[in-house]
DNA sequence: CGAGCATTTGACACGTTTCAATCTCTGTGG
DNA sequence: CCACAGAGATTGAAACGTGTCAAATGCTCG
């Protein structure tokens, strides 16, 4: 993006320390997140005390676009200390009323936003909590561009529960039989890929839902489909 | 919409009979689809033969915008004989680019998508088969628009299931249950409610998440928050 | 050192699935 | 007009996955 396009959003870059919570479910919240970095969470509270996490955005993920998180009704708090650029909605949307080119592209990462949670939802519904939680290890080495070997993450066995509909303690079960099956193994914030094929197989995992698919319009800058860098969380 | 914008959208009427499948998942679609009537869902097949109903469309919801549903991963499939609008996907974004007001519309409509995919997603994680079973018929009679009598509804229990992330039999016992209750009656293709408000406590429903929080600038063509007309399924 | 939080483990309860069979309805052809 | 086929609905019994309850362990930070 270029500087001007910048300087238009008024995109202020904000620092929020582990625990802190960004937006609480139930304000009017008009702003538009993108992550720089940090582990973040997007969670509804239940009446009944529980808390359901709809998504962990990670650096170059977008929020709050048009109201995308279902605005007003969901919370975004931190994991782990985060920076994220704010825009006010409404420049965000002036920008966007000017520049057919990135309306495409917000468009298309609002697409893959849904896919995400649609994948989610298959999971829940459809994989048990082996697969689920294997899938759903695999699908955020996939969204932070991790190598094969594995990566930091600073979640709880609580939040991947709250997560993947579970409970803390059946995954705490479920991650030993996962590294007892020498698929993966996630102790002490750190995601080891113990034997990712075997994994992917058991998870079902197909990243093509992850993709970025690109209209023709934007494809010389978008990367080619096997192989995505991860996009730039600066603006 | 004014005429002028339609003839634009060169949307054309079809008409599918009950179990055609209007677009296979797997296939590059470029479509956007309005629904006019009918009932038909929007499917994603598992490898171990298992179905995910992700949601089922109604009067006046619209799909594949910018291949909102995961375009290209999930089928469109119709339970009645169904009515839509077919717009091919190009004129559609031409549309959008000139058209602004146009554009945030289509962007809370997508929205609006996203919030209920996100409550199904809460509902099958932390809500109970019979919670989750009523709220859905809840905010199925919603999105119809239906009084606080009921509707028609012509899914099976096998559709229910699948949509719920529960097994047939599971949902029959569920739905048994509901009407021992005297809660919401699920017979012969028609729902009704018996006592509503025990229902809606039951399932924890907020029907905010359905409304389309139309920004300012839309206000006066839209309806009051909380006694929305159904919006009108033609162009 | 103790407090607090995350993790780990065991035993048991419960909700949901699985398997198997029966029943009802609707449309069809003899 | 009846027999039959097929799809959906219903019911029961048993198996299984996950949740609940309770307690111990390990870790980090004041």
């Amino acid at each position: 993006m270029e500087d001007k396009t910048a300087e238009l959003l008024e995109a202020t870059p904000r620092n929020y320390p582990a625990g802190a919570v960004v937006s609480h479910q139930g304000d009017s919240n008009t702003r538009i997140f993108i992550i720089a970095s940090g582990w973040s969470c997007v969670s509804r509270h239940l009446s009944n005390g529980s808390r359901q996490i709809i998504d962990t955005p990670l650096r170059g993920d977008i929020l709050g676009f048009p109201q995308f998180d279902g605005g007003g009704i969901n919370s975004l708090s931190c994991v782990s200390d985060v920076t994220l650029y704010e825009i006010p909605g409404q420049s965000f949307r002036k920008v966007l009323d000017q520049n057919a080119t990135l309306s495409v592209l917000f468009a298309r990462i609002a697409a893959r936003q849904h896919a995400i949670t649609v994948e989610r939802l298959t999971s829940v519904c459809r994989r048990s909590a082996l697969e689920r939680t294997a899938h759903y290890l695999l699908e955020t080495g996939e969204r932070l561009g991790a190598g094969d070997h594995g990566y930091d993450c600073p979640l709880t066995q609580h939040d991947l529960a709250d997560a993947l509909g579970l409970t803390q303690i059946h995954v705490n079960r479920t991650l030993r039989e996962l590294r007892e099956r020498e698929l993966v193994s996630f102790r002490a914030g750190s995601v080891e890929f113990l034997s990712r094929p075997k994994l992917v197989k058991l998870a079902g995992f197909d990243r093509a839902y992850l993709q970025y698919n690109w209209p023709s319009a934007l494809q010389k800058s978008a990367s080619s489909r096997h192989s995505p860098a991860p996009r730039p969380a600066t603006l």
